[in-house]
DNA sequence: GTATTGAATTAGACAAAACTAATTACTTAT
DNA sequence: ATAAGTAATTAGTTTTGTCTAATTCAATAC
């Protein structure tokens, strides 16, 4: 059965936050969709009747291996058109989620396929997050948060938790991208910020927030 | 103001309709978009009072220079994907039309412009229709219908005006593509139909349903 | 000129996906 | 244990875009 754009959207947000939190509540979901909580559970409930996913008040929303299949097509096709929009037709990383969020929504059987091969069957998109292959498995890379390394550790940049366009917009001030070597210089006590070395230029003062949302691979 | 999905379907519809009926009616839009003439009217009104068409019974729809704008802003957008699709995802021309359908809707201030670019600012999409340029100016060329050919005439093919797929795939088998060479033999009276040569291969009869829907370019 | 047909229009309904406002159910903090 | 605060839920609306069925209008056909 074809999904709609909404129904798709909501899937995908279930499994994302299910990746960050051990349960998925209404409103959690409500606060990324920016949807009130009544609409919310108007679609949980949708969801459920189509059996995309169980949920109750105690246990949460939780997909069904149907549901989880809907949502990692929706989020592979979101990432390959990431890679699309970056590497073919020249757009910053900051710029293209928005698009990539209508592109994941058009429906073709051939097209996820046709596209990955275009693009040389690419493993990350440009904020280095793993783009599912076709058959749903999603790789899973173990990388550390900036915000848990100690003075004198170091690590490379594999990925970005946040993507949002004035995060991205930062990063590229600090000249900071994929694969920038960070050092960790200072960590101060009271607040978590960190004076960190990129790509061995001077040292800048991040806020434990920043650090929160950088991924390193750990050498 | 952004469009809806549909609203964008619609002016895009009464565009093409202008193009080979003096007059836009009611009909024909739920005929083409297979709506019925109920939800048509409805969503005339809506148009009208946006300014983006003027309708009444006797003139039919009439797109405002707004709404013609917006109707080839789509079709620029349908044709350059369709491009895309056949270009460098190696579709068949006859399977994007409805990939291309839902392609179209998606919006960014800079995505037809980067896209065509990439593509190499073509001049015409994959079944020979020309695409509109960014400012919206439509280039017309003096094409002519295989079916008003006299025999013994010849002509390239420069475009499709049927481009459903079972038409598409009526041509491939007849070995017959756009830039391939056309020569009337045989003009039957009472039908219409042809034999026609293709690129200089064995004689073929077509209806005159096929003939009316060819495109040729006389040398 | 009246009958027949087809086109346009109206009225009312419906599904999808959102909303607001009010209510109920849980969790904490005092 | 009670009050306060947060989360979940219900009830009722709204917007968008569609539909069916009934009606009116207009163009032939005889
Ligand atoms: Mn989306
Ligand atoms: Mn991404
Ligand atoms: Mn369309
Ligand atoms: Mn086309």
């Amino acid at each position: 059965m074809k999904k709609t754009y909404s129904e798709e959207n909501y899937l995908k947000t279930i499994y994302h936050i299910s990746k960050s939190e051990s349960k998925v509540s209404l409103k959690a979901i409500a606060d990324v969709l920016e949807n009130n909580p009544a609409s919310v559970i108007d679609m949980l409930r949708k969801l459920k009747e189509k059996e995309l996913i169980t949920y109750d008040k105690t246990q949460g929303a939780i997909l069904t291996v149907t549901g989880e299949t809907v949502a990692l097509d929706i989020i592979r096709k979101h990432r390959l058109w990431e890679v699309f929009l970056v590497e073919k037709l020249n757009y910053d990383w900051h710029e293209v989620h928005h698009i990539a969020e209508q592109l994941e929504h058009i429906h073709d059987e051939q097209l996820a396929k046709k596209l990955d091969d275009f693009l040389g069957n690419p493993a990350f998109d440009p904020h280095g997050d793993p783009i599912p292959a076709s058959n749903g498995q999603m790789p899973v890379y173990a990388n550390k948060r900036l915000s848990e390394l100690k003075i004198n550790q170091a690590g490379k940049v594999g990925s970005v938790r946040d993507t949002s366009t004035p995060f991205l917009k930062y990063l590229k001030q600090l000249n900071l991208g994929l694969g920038s070597k960070i050092e960790v210089i200072d960590k101060l006590d009271f607040d978590q910020s960190m004076v960190i070395v990129i790509d061995g230029s001077a040292p800048k003062t991040v806020s434990s927030k920043m650090t929160d949302n950088i991924l390193l691979i750990i050498d």
